[in-house]
DNA sequence: AGCTTGACGTGAAAAGATTCACAAAGATTA
DNA sequence: TAATCTTTGTGAATCTTTTCACGTCAAGCT
């Protein structure tokens, strides 16, 4: 299955309502819930449970350990992935001390930055010189980076992080990188986000003045 | 035209690459280049251009300046966006700090926190107690917002902005928020986009085994 | 000037995602 | 136990985005 990307996406972000409900108590859950919750429709949500072979019951709805077992099942938990960031600026350091990934298997284990006034062993997740790059990534055999250095810097760390042997990366560079097929990119252009608030904001001011 | 949203978001990454393309002296470039650039295919660059009628030369492909013209045209450029930001956390710091934003009309005027040690009036942009939020973004005509404060705080606080006169807001709190039909959100879950990349990674894997 | 070449512009087709609508099925009630 | 009621599960329809394919036109050459 090659498709449905969007549907994976919603099934991680109901995975994090359905625990959250699950924290307070709650005990089943129809797609109407979920719908109400991520902002969606009851039917997207019996779609993308339908596409993945996820089930409930055809009157009370979903019993939540169930539904949460189901997930886990088919979006993986319990794997611990280790992430390493390069880059230690403002992007990287906010990354590195975001509580957001702290539960559920992500575990940023080092940042790494070329200058030599950011570096610090010492810290939790100690910050590195950019040489020592390839090697701790092939001896901790690390799949996942993030990318936070500016965009000229962005495709040479790339291509240090896929010889060393990273499957797939976070890029913050407002760029667009070159890797091999079988290598995943998720690009977040900051900017880019930022810019087409203010553009859907005119636009819909414009509809509106329009409209009246 | 209500869709095509896609198109729009490339838009504005071609811009930026024309912009450095400039920069570096380049007279004119082919969809051939900026698909290149943007890891796309000139059929998609110049189905995105003529969607919104941005025209070329049949043999020459596109004059930088000409282009740029008329996408600044057509994306607005030349307009100072104030934004403000709730919360002055990881994300929240980095993102007031943040180069990317600098220039291309976008100017982050003020921080938000509700934690009186954050208080910072004489900083560049200042960080300012959250009650005073309202005020703020009436007095001056706030547009545009960003939200990164912990979930459970972020309804409450894009409700003041709705009230007080945002349009719209980059939300990096990992809810999906309620507002009006008219008010415009783009949702970043940063933890959602790492865990999908580890996700992907994975998936990416077991189709190699398969396939050998 | 006419010919050739190569890149644009765009309908049409294909792919992918969402919405619709309704049959099927389990829980509850009488 | 049978009838009812409510919610699931999913094909089909619709909508959106991407890809394809090719006619058109400008530049450069002879």
């Amino acid at each position: 299955m090659r498709f449905a990307k969007l549907s994976i996406l919603r099934l991680f972000q109901y995975r994090d309502f359905i625990i959250r409900s699950k924290s307070i108590g709650i005990k089943n859950l129809f797609s109407d819930d979920l719908a109400e919750a991520m902002g969606t429709t009851s039917n997207q949500v019996r779609k993308d449970f339908s596409l993945f072979g996820l089930s409930g019951n055809k009157r009370a709805g979903y019993n939540i350990d169930d539904l949460l077992y189901q997930l886990n099942e088919l979006l993986g938990k319990n794997e611990k992935k280790k992430v390493v960031i390069v880059g230690a600026g403002n992007i990287g350091r906010a990354l590195m001390k975001y509580d957001g990934f702290l539960n559920e298997g992500l575990e940023i284990v080092a940042l790494f930055d070329n200058d030599i006034n950011n570096y610090n062993a010492g810290e939790k997740p100690p910050i590195l010189p950019l040489e020592s790059l390839y090697e701790y990534i092939s001896k901790y055999k690390i799949e996942i980076g993030i990318i936070a250095v500016p965009y000229h810097a962005a495709q040479q760390v790339l291509d240090i992080m896929i010889l060393a042997g990273i499957k797939g990366v976070l890029n913050f560079a407002p760029i667009s990188l070159k890797a091999p097929k079988d290598f995943y990119i998720n690009d977040m252009n900051l900017k880019l986000e930022l810019e087409s608030v203010a553009y859907f904001v005119k636009a819909l001011k414009r509809e509106q003045t329009k409209k009246s």
